[in-house]
DNA sequence: AGTTGTCGTTGCAGCATGTGCAACACCCAT
DNA sequence: ATGGGTGTTGCACATGCTGCAACGACAACT
């Protein structure tokens, strides 16, 4: 790895969590200002960090340009979009789409109950990958010895009581996901929420993604909300049949 | 700058264009596959790349993520005041911020009038959404059939003989301000008191608040305050730029 | 099977490149 | 004026980046 880019590339997250100036960025980097200042000028050059009015630096509008591309190239995204928002139209809850990618669970796509999906809400947030239902349904897919391999690198927040312990209960419980062919998660992340989800699987059976549906005991209880499996099942299989129906990456 | 920063940030562009494999990197990156090689290890470790079937490299949802949090830990108030209070210098009536919300349009900063007769007006209250030049902006802007079920929503008050009748008449007034991109109320709202307003749209376009400038009757007549509309527009404008972190304007 | 081509990966020697220092320029408060 | 706080520049040094060439893995042909 090189050291210079992995020091620029650390101002990213830096500045994500609020403008800085050029000392703060130089102190948090440990490294002199001056090779800080070059440092943002490089990343400004091309765009991904932008000064602000009193000097400060924030992230740049390029960067949001790209992370645009970086999603609409995940073509999932758009086939199940429509799907995602006539399952919300037909049962009222939130609906999830999220990826696995690179030891991580993100959300790609969001629908809150019944207005339409604002790009930037919430979007893109990594989910909590030990007890969400989408993560599960991901993890399982995995290969058996990658999936160990993840699952003994995780931490294990207890969120709830209900939450997953350990990498055992973990691995466990991925078994019986991948047997059954959905997942839930039952207040493991908040203690008043539910979710139940199913995999949106590619042409050669492998999962590209998973949907959830959310509700709070407030509106539905766990009951009520499992009677709704059959509908994201059916509907996480029309997407996956349109998926790999449509999907030709040629060139090969 | 930075020469290997500035070659590793050349890939991500590079990228965006569509997945790539090594040896299609390094050639258009102009260096060596090594060198390439440890760039790319270097953007993955970052998230900001990552390997498809353990073959090609694409852009990572990291970026997504990373913007995501950008997006969420912007504070419109912080980058507009500057700008509002320099308007204020210049023309030296008030000046409103508002953004929306939940059915309502709030304002959420204020610079006063340099003249003696003040406009009643208080930070954090809802500002009267059927007249207000920031509350048409604001709804203006809403995708069309949220706009109608808002419209409908909303009580008619007759403020003044001036002040919008009902929901037809509203729908209509916010087609035409969608249409100019700025906004006026002319003594809608109370009889001697007219406002101009423009919005501040975040780099998807949006409008994520709205300004305005309001004077009474016995310091500007109406036509008088109508030649600010430029500098009102402009300093939106510039307001947004910033916000978005862009250099230069999208297209409206 | 053997062979050839392609592609990703590695270790290394040389030197381009990034680094930190110190001095400078600037702005604002005192 | 004076001082402390910024961001910025030029420069000598050596760090860490570069390109090379060789290796291993894999697949496609003959």
């Amino acid at each position: 790895m090189s050291q210079t880019v992995d020091r620029a590339l650390s101002i990213l997250p830096l500045l994500a969590q609020g403008p800085a100036d050029l000392g703060q960025v130089a102190e948090r980097l440990g490294v002199h200002k001056s090779t800080a200042l070059r440092l943002l000028r490089t990343l400004h050059e091309h765009g991904l960090v932008f000064r602000q009015g009193d000097q400060r630096y924030r992230l740049g509008a390029r960067l949001f340009a790209l992370a645009q591309e970086a999603v609409e190239n995940l073509d999932v995204r758009e086939i199940a979009h429509p799907h995602l928002v006539e399952l919300n139209e037909q049962c009222g809850h939130t609906v999830h789409l999220a990826v696995y990618e690179e030891n991580e669970v993100l959300y790609i796509d969001k629908v809150e109950s019944r207005y339409p999906v604002r790009m930037y809400s919430r979007i893109g947030k990594p989910v909590a990958i030990t007890v969400a239902a989408v993560a599960k349904l991901l993890l399982a897919d995995l290969p058996e010895p990658e999936r160990r391999v993840v699952a003994d690198k995780l931490d294990y927040p207890m969120y709830t009581s209900r939450s997953t312990p350990n990498a055992v209960a973990f691995l466990r419980e991925l078994a019986v996901v991948r047997e059954q062919g959905w997942a839930t998660d039952l207040g493991g992340h908040e203690e008043s929420i539910n979710c139940v989800g199913a995999p949106i699987r590619g042409a050669d059976g492998r999962a590209v993604a998973a949907m959830s549906v959310s509700a709070p005991n407030v509106v539905v209880t766990r009951e009520e909300l499992l009677t709704l499996l059959p509908l994201v099942r059916r509907t996480a299989d029309t997407i996956s049949r349109e998926y790999s129906g449509t999907t030709r990456p040629k060139k090969a």
